[in-house]
RNA sequence: GCUCACGUAGCUCAAACGGUAGAGCGCAUCCUUGGUAAGGAUGAGGUAACCGGUUCAAUCCCGGUCGUGAGCUCCA
């Protein structure tokens, strides 16, 4: 006699135990074809396997994100079925689910080209409509580093020995295919319906770059081939929005070869970069900021004083003048520290609040290089702040709020997470309890939600990240706030106390924006190059449609222009719906045509980027409108 | 930094199995003065990333360097 408790709370008994998918059958066919896999008594459960005699269980469909990560695993083994049988000579190391996919790395000897992905991709298309079973075996650990050792699969070998003692060790078959795998699968390779294999790149065993370079084929799956055509339109939507792409096209900013991962930023690029300044400087003084500039390039030894000299060093560049080392700053904060010594602090001027938008140096590896989102040197909207130990969680808080309302302008999601202390670190045990617990607290108290990650803070104090996610749901730290004890210490930084004593003051380390450089990236990409009003390069073009109203375009402009409005006309001898086209290309929110009717009138036709023509317009009104839009910053 | 691939006009890309290269877009000039996403003609524009080797001859083959891309690794 066996039991089923459904998540209902509905009981079943069966004769003998029985499998998920007997059960299923039972409630109804389309349940049985849905579900990929089962939960039992908590636990992933495959759905053909024999359940133990009382069990709850749970039925999972593809929309269960554990469900998903079993089906896109399935798909990963399939593949590495596939490409057993096309390279006989292949060993397997490790094929799991990842966001939005699954990869399997492949020791082959020699690399795969796009054209081999296409063979594998046909040959698993066979092996599903073989529909073959994936069934389930448990192993003593000899008998599976017997076997594997025998199939030649030295990194599997590798990777039981390693199991844990008390780990079960299970294997899955399907067809004359067998892997290691913990499992759970689902019931049968027909099961995988829709897949693609993207990409092919080098992988290292375990990420070692020691270690021999195996092939790692990436790809996706879904249940249903129309959710697998969206994911595929998604992402060449996020090729499309790519800023290097846009970047070029709307003619922003360039990177010679020069000088790798160092931006140039062309006169449309400067004008977004300003726009965010300018509303980052208000954002600044409404919190009480006040902003310093420090220099460029330092002597050695401030550096060693910092610690940078010892930590930083490889990630540095340097020159050499009248006999003297001198580094270019890779961060701001021995700057800030020079300054706070400038002058006998008391306690009463306390927190101090000072902002630098520093231009940094970092000598970042060749291979990182990303466009704007990974540089060389970058611009942060760094800011110190010097508090008394009381006033931690009140300043922490003021940052977050900063942050926040920045964030908001552009419409941009993000979640937090807190590092806390690493294994190589700096400081006592209580100082950083003190200073964890005070992060901890703030965000509780505001009621954010956060994520832990234990053991990644700096060295010098723990921190609070934010992670913007942009269109290819790449994930960006931008602002983070750290706790720095280090650098007050190094520095000797004193406040005068209420006793009259010296006192060594708190000191965080933020950025709100993070680097400008790489916040403009994310921008870039976030809107598709379409900026809103205030941030575009070009708010209004105006476009004649012959040349005789080019004289009442130019006073157009000129009136636009005076009320602070960026315009372009455009004089070339080309067709209106050639302009349109062009100025359409470049994204711009409005445009202002003319012709004989609109000079008449005294008016303009208005198109806009999103809408279309939309008619006639009043100059003044349209004056206003847009002004408003850039004064409150609107969204498209 | 590592692996693989790539580097031809401002941009996007061709072709030539070794005999110094083309198109479209863009740009300039002219014709056209046209009403909501490409009017026509003409023209300028390339030391084929750089350095070396093989060869009668190299943009093409080989090696190195630099850069770019994807991935890995790294990210105080």
């Amino acid at each position: 006699m066996a039991v089923v408790i459904l998540k209902d709370g509905s009981r079943r008994e069966y004769p003998q135990p029985v499998t998920p998918l007997q059960v299923a059958l039972d409630l109804s066919k389309r349940l049985a074809k849905e579900t990929v896999v089962a939960k039992v008594n908590g636990a992933l459960w495959d759905i053909n396997r024999v359940m133990p005699e009382e069990a709850e269980l749970e039925l999972l469909d593809f929309e269960d994100p554990e469900a998903r990560d079993v089906y896109r695993h399935s798909t990963a083994h399939l593949m590495a079925q596939a490409v057993r049988e096309l390279y006989p000579h292949v060993k397997l190391a490790i094929g799991p689910a990842i966001e939005d996919g699954f990869y399997y790395d492949f020791d082959l000897g020699e690399p795969l080209t796009p054209e081999d992905l296409g063979k594998i991709q046909k040959r698993m298309e066979e092996l599903v409509k073989e529909d073959l079973p994936i069934e389930r075996m448990v192993l003593s650990r000899e008998e599976a580093i017997k076997l594997f050792a025998d199939m030649g699969e030295d990194y599997k070998v590798e990777l039981i020995k390693e199991l844990p003692a008390d780990a079960e060790i299970s294997c899955y078959r399907q067809g004359d295919f067998l892997d290691l795998c913990a499992g759970p699968h689902v019931g049968s390779t027909g099961r995988i319906r829709a897949f693609q294999l993207t990409s092919v790149a080098g992988a290292y065993w375990r990420g070692d770059e020691n270690n021999v370079m195996l092939q790692r084929v990436y790809g996706t799956s879904f249940a249903k081939q129309s959710q697998l055509e969206e994911h595929l339109r998604l992402l060449e939507e996020a090729r499309k929005r790519d800023h290097r792409k846009l970047g070029r096209e709307l003619d922003l900013f360039s990177i010679n070869e020069a000088g790798p991962g160092m931006p140039f930023y062309h006169p449309k690029g400067v004008i977004i970069w300003n726009e965010l300044l300018k509303l980052w400087r208000e954002e600044h003084a409404r919190d009480g900021y006040m902003e310093i500039r420090t220099p460029q390039i330092l002597n050695r030894r401030l550096w060693e004083q910092s610690g940078h000299w010892d930590n930083y060093a490889e990630n540095m560049y340097f020159t050499e003048v009248d006999d003297t080392t001198f580094a270019l700053k890779p961060m701001n904060c021995p700057g800030a520290m020079l300054w706070y010594l400038t002058q006998h602090r008391s306690y009463r001027e306390l927190p101090l609040r000072t902002a630098e938008l520093g231009l940094v140096h970092r000598h970042e590896q060749s291979g990182v290089l990303h466009g704007l989102m990974r540089v060389r040197a970058f611009t942060q909207d760094d800011a110190h702040i010097f508090m008394l130990p009381s006033q931690i969680e009140q300043e922490i808080s003021g940052v977050i709020d900063l942050v926040d309302r920045l964030y908001k302008v552009f419409g941009l999601e993000y979640r937090l997470e807190i590092s806390t202390r690493p294994e190589k670190s700096m400081g006592s045990e209580e100082q950083w309890e003190i200073a964890t617990q005070a992060l901890i607290r703030v965000l509780e108290n505001k009621g954010i939600d956060y994520k832990l990650n234990p053991g990644d803070g700096a060295f010098y104090g723990p921190k609070i990240d934010f992670h913007v996610r942009d269109c290819l749901k790449r994930s960006w730290q931008c602002a983070t706030i750290q706790l720095d004890f280090q650098m007050p210490e190094r520095f000797d930084l004193t406040y005068i106390g209420e006793d009259g004593q010296k006192h060594r003051p708190v000191m965080v380390h933020r950025v709100a924006y993070g680097a400008i450089d790489r916040f403009l990236g994310i921008l870039i990409e976030h809107f598709a190059g379409a900026f809103p009003v205030w941030l575009s390069p070009v708010q209004v073009k105006i476009l004649p449609i012959a040349d005789r109203h080019h004289q009442y375009c130019k006073e157009l402009a000129q009136r636009l222009e005076a009320a602070g409005i960026r315009v372009e006309v455009d004089l070339r001898n080309e067709k209106i719906g050639y302009k349109i086209r062009q100025a359409q290309g470049e994204k711009v929110p409005y445009m202002l045509i003319a012709g004989d009717k609109e000079v008449e009138a005294g008016k303009a036709a208005l198109r806009t980027r999103s809408e279309g023509d939309v008619g006639q317009v009043d100059i003044a009104q349209f004056q206003q409108r847009v002004l408003e839009e850039i004064r409150t910053r609107q969204l498209n």
